[in-house]
This record gives structure tokens, sequence and C-alpha cells, in this order.
DNA sequence: TGTTGCAGGTTACGCGATTAACCTATTGTT
DNA sequence: AACAATAGGTTAATCGCGTAACCTGCAACA
């Protein structure tokens, strides 16, 4: 096998006549009870020979692995791409940083149920697991079954002993845009979301506070590939708003070129406010009014969640992240 | 531990009265020596107990790991954001199907040096690794010191024993692009790309092969937010141009907002073609015209290919992926 | 002189799964 | 009757590391 020729901790210690004990603890850090001269030769030894340590075998001694699973809902509204939707994405490429940071590796993968989720953690005898996009339900009976810690970085509201929970503050998200389309002059405002309402719920109610009253609601097909039908069916209903709020940047977005597409413009004809604060919204002609979290900070508070529950370290299990309006010139005061 | 409780192969042969040779035996399928009642009682106990493999056991007494590592390259350009390119982004939801498909686990990973990789490598005994967005200087003097079978998904042109390779069809591509443009009556054509021309260089002459004649060129900084001062700088250089061949999608949709808020529209005043058939091509306004390469392809080349490689099947150790020209409505004929 | 203490280690087992080598009882063969 | 062959297993070593328990020799102290 192409790994023959790999030092082990024995062949240091054999080299150098001493245990592979003494070895071990230079490893660790754990250098009371060992002499300085012996602890300079073994690190000298270690590096001269570019000693590699064998995760697997480290990790068999020890029964944990230094092992992160990022485990992201393959849900069918992505079509197979989840990976590529800019939320999730993002999601990944800070977690990844802040797993790299505190040492630990990250293993990624798609998953239909929760369950699955849970093997996968056993197999690889995960530290850790940071789960993307379930809803409530998917957990149901497996709360006693899940034996590793984890933070749902996405998706549900319910913070236990194992589970730890970051979430923003979908509610306040909603008045922020709600209250601003208010003081805009909007009245007749649309709510769009599609049919998985665990999700947006709170931002419609949040909006509906914001504006003072309640706020229509329009939802359409989670499938990328059907939604501009979903538009193209309600064109004429849309004319009657005067803003939309659209429960992600990727709605809004969308919604913006279509009504381009149609002879209405943005914000000349209807404004649009979106959610998440994307790459792409900010990017975008005209740049889009979104409400806006921070991926990094929701990144860093998943993972040093994880990493205070894994230690043990008794803490809140709930981390809120704020929201904040950003303003783009998708949005025009009337009246 | 939180893995208490977990059920040992020792744990079933205990229960069944058999040895853990024989519960190996059955879940490897080695069943020739078995009698028919064993290998039932042991599925059936497998079953009802749960049983979960501990990759960690195995790992270490198989010498590999089930492991594929996806490493990419964390350059500058990104500014910390490699996993949120679309190209990237795609590339990895792509390989993460094709590796759980062939029964492996995928570790990501950002690295800035290949050197990293291999150490990435050493630690989890990886099985083999993709190796994305490096350039040709950062394996040099790795080659000998590389033991674990890889691909190249992008980036690199010399294929060798360890070194499998996936390149897309890069001169064709510009050659198609060019002779297209060329068909559509344009002459002065620009090639926009940034600096690190080792990737784009092959596009570059495909294209003025197609066209009959050189292109000119233009060299735009490879960081996303520096980018935009860039075409201003350059806008009146532009407007002398009947058409422009972007070395990315990511580069021609920039280029089309820029134009248009700078009074300039596509194609109407210039034609615009890219490079990639993202998924942001179709939905653009216009459709981008653009050099399609199949992703889906590319990762189930890069995986099989791989697989080969572990296996120790002899094979051609490159594999090239066509592309082809997807029109769109960013350009227009002239003279 | 006998005892304690400590510095500086070493020994040896366990983690869970794999696998080559070995055993035993039964049936078949000459 | 003597022997071989086969079915159906079992035994025990091994992978590389971590760590609790155990040594050993010298200095200090009463």
């Amino acid at each position: 096998m192409w790994s023959e020729g790999k030092v082990r901790i024995r062949d240091i210690a054999d080299e150098l006549g001493v245990s592979t004990a003494t070895v071990s603890n230079v490893l660790h850090g754990k250098t009371e009870k060992i002499s300085e001269r012996t602890v300079k030769a073994v690190e000298k030894k270690l590096e001269e020979r570019g000693y590699i340590p064998n995760m697997a075998a480290a990790l068999l001694a020890r029964n944990n692995s230094r092992i992160i699973g990022v485990v992201v809902n393959d849900h069918p509204k992505y079509e197979g791409h989840v990976f590529e939707d800019p939320f999730i994405s993002a999601a990944v490429n800070h977690l990844s940083d802040r797993i790299e940071e505190a040492g630990y590796y990250m293993m990624l993968k798609k998953a239909r149920r929760v369950s699955d989720a849970v093997v996968f953690a056993s197999i690889w005898n995960l530290d850790g697991m940071v789960l993307i996009g379930f809803c409530e339900d998917d957990y149901q009976d497996l709360r006693d079954r899940i034996r590793v810690p984890f933070v749902i970085y996405d998706g549900f509201a319910d913070a236990q002993e194992r589970f730890g929970n970051v979430v923003i503050d979908d509610f306040d998200g909603g008045r922020q845009a709600g209250a601003y389309l208010r003081d805009m002059g909007h009245e007749r405002v649309l709510f769009i979301s599609d049919n998985d309402i665990c999700m947006d719920h709170l931002r419609y109610l949040g909006l509906c506070d914001g504006l003072g009253h309640k706020a229509e609601l329009m939802i359409v097909s989670m499938k990328a590939s059907e939604r501009e039908s979903c538009y193209r069916e309600r064109l004429e209903a849309l004319k009657g708003y005067t803003a939309v709020f659209a429960a992600s940047d990727q709605y809004a977005l969308e919604l913006i070129r279509f009504l381009g597409q149609n002879g209405l413009s943005v914000p000349g004809d209807i404004s649009v406010i979106g959610f998440d604060g994307s790459r792409e919204a900010k990017s975008a002609a005209p740049r889009l009014t979104t409400v806006s979290q921070d991926n990094f900070l929701r990144a860093e508070a998943a993972v040093s969640l994880l990493l205070k529950m894994i230690s043990g370290t008794d803490t809140e299990k709930t981390v809120t992240i704020p929201v904040k309006l950003t303003l783009g010139e998708s949005v025009r005061r009337i009246g």
C-alpha cells in the first residue's frame, strides 16, 4: 500500500532508544516528567523524520475523532444542487474555516433524513455535528438516539440537552422590513415564500408586526425550475402590490428579473426586499435592499457552541444572531 | 464518552457464541466457508442490535480509509470565500454525490499549498484526493512525496503515474467562441482574464484560432472587490470593441452589469461570451452565451478515474471533457 | 541507617476490526 | 481400514497510539 515507509511513533522511539510513551507524551505536551534534554531530542527527531500522526490509531485509542460532520438536508427543492445554493455554500465556507481554526477536520455530507446523520456520526465517531436545513419533524423520534453533541445551524427552534441551536432573529428581521416599508409609505405588501413554512413563518409574523397590519401571502414552488411559471400565473395579482418582501434573496432576485422581463421596473413599479444579505444581493442591479445576516458570526457561533458542548461546558444552548436591514436601491418611497 | 453502549463485533459474536472472525466475514460477504444457518443468525443479530462499524478500527486494521479528500486552493483571489464561488461549489456538489455513490466519504478542506494537502492525506490515510485550483508550480517538488493517488480537477496539464488529470478542452472552447463571433461578424474582439494566466491561456489561443486573427487581451484583478474599478478605468477602451470573450461567466456577468450601469447595453452595444455554463448564466438577463462544461460529467470522470487509480487499474491518466457553446442572448450579429 | 520523595522515565494493555494460519469432525475414496 | 478432502469454523497476531500503573536511582531528611 502507498503508506509504506510512513514514520510511526515506534520508529522515533527506537531510533532514540526511548519508549513510545515518552514520544507520545512529548507530542501531547505532557513534558512535566521528562527532562528537557529528552524533550529536545524527541522534538528534533520528529521534525527530522517528518512524523505525521496516524489519526485512525489515535482516534481508536482515544475514542473520539477530531472530526466534525457538517450534514446538509438534501431537500428535493434543491434538485440535487444543495451545495450550490448561496446560503448553504456560504455556511459551508465559514464553517470550514471555523472548524479548521479549532483544530478539527470537516466531513461534509448530504442526507435526506436526520437518521442518516446519526449513522454517519456513529460510523466515524464524530466529535460533533452541524446540521443544516432540517425541519423540526425530522428530529422527532431521534432525540434519544443521537449521542453526539450537535448544533442546528438552521431550521429548528427547540434547544435541548444535546441540541445546540443557532438561530437568526427571523421575527425581528421581518419586523424591520415591515417597519421600513411602512415608513416608505407602503401599505399593500406581499410576502412571498414557499410552502416549507416552518422556516419562514416568523419572518411573516414580523413583517405584519412591522407594517402594523396583515400582509398578503403568496406561496410559490420550492423548485427553482418551477418558480417562473408561478410568477407568470400570478402576474396580474402582483401588479396589485406596491411592495414585495421575499423570504430569501434568491426569490427576490428572481422576482426582480421576472418583473423586468415583463415590463415592470424595480423599484419604479414595485419595491422589493429580500432576506439573507447574500453576496448576490450586493452586486445585483439594482442593489437589493435585504435583511442581512452575518454568516461569519453565525458559523462562529455554531462552532464555538459545539465545542463547548463537546468539552462538556455547561452553556446556554440557543444562540440568536441579530439581523439588520441593509439598504440597497430596490425600495422606493411612495404616496 | 457519548459512544458508550455502542455495539461491537465482539458483542454480536459473544451473544451468538461464535467468533469475531465469523461475524466479520459475514459482514464482508465472505460466506463460502460459513453455513447458511450461521450466516442468517449473524445477519439477524446484526440487524437486531443495530450494529454500526467503527471506521477507525477498520481503517487501522486495513490501512486505508474509505475517505476521499477534496482539497481546494484557498487562493487569495477568493478573499476567503472559495466555497462560495459558483464553479467551486458546483464541483464540490457533484464530487460529493459521486464520492458517496462509490461508497466513500468526503473530507473537504481549503489549503494554500499542495504540501498541506499531502500532510492531510497522510494524517487520514486518505484513499485518494481530488485537488482543485492549484497551478503547475504548486506541485513542483512534491511529485515524489505524494504517495496517495490523486486527480487534478482543475488547473494542471501534465498527468503522470500518480497524477490523474481531468481537464476540459479549453482550446476548443475558445475556438468555438471565436468561430461563432467571426460568423456573427465580429472582428474587434477583446479577451478578458486575470493574471493567473496558467488557467486561461489555452482559451485565449483557441479564441484567436477561431477568429482567424489575434484578439486583444485585457487583464483585470483577480479580486472581486477590485474588479469594478478595473473596468471603470478602461471604460473608454472597452467601447472600442464589438465583442468580449470573458474567461469565466462570473467575469462576463459582472461586465454586463457594469456596462449596463454605464449606459451600454448587451448585446446592443457590445456582445459578450462567457465560459463555464454556470447556473447564473442561464438565469441572467440577457441569458449569457457561454462555453459550457458539464460539471456532472467532470466530477464523474474525476471520481471514476480516481477509483481506478486507487484499485491499481492501469488506465489513461488524462481525461478531457468536451465543451460546447451554449447560445444565449448576449451576442448580436453585426456588420 | 532507614525512609520518603521525586525526577524521569518504562511496561503493558486496550481500542475494534481484519485476516492468515490453524483446528476438528464428518464424509468420501481406494 | 487408512487416508484425503472438505465444510465450518476458531485462534491469535496485527494495525499505531494513548495512558494508567509501575519501576528505578538518587537526594534529602530524621
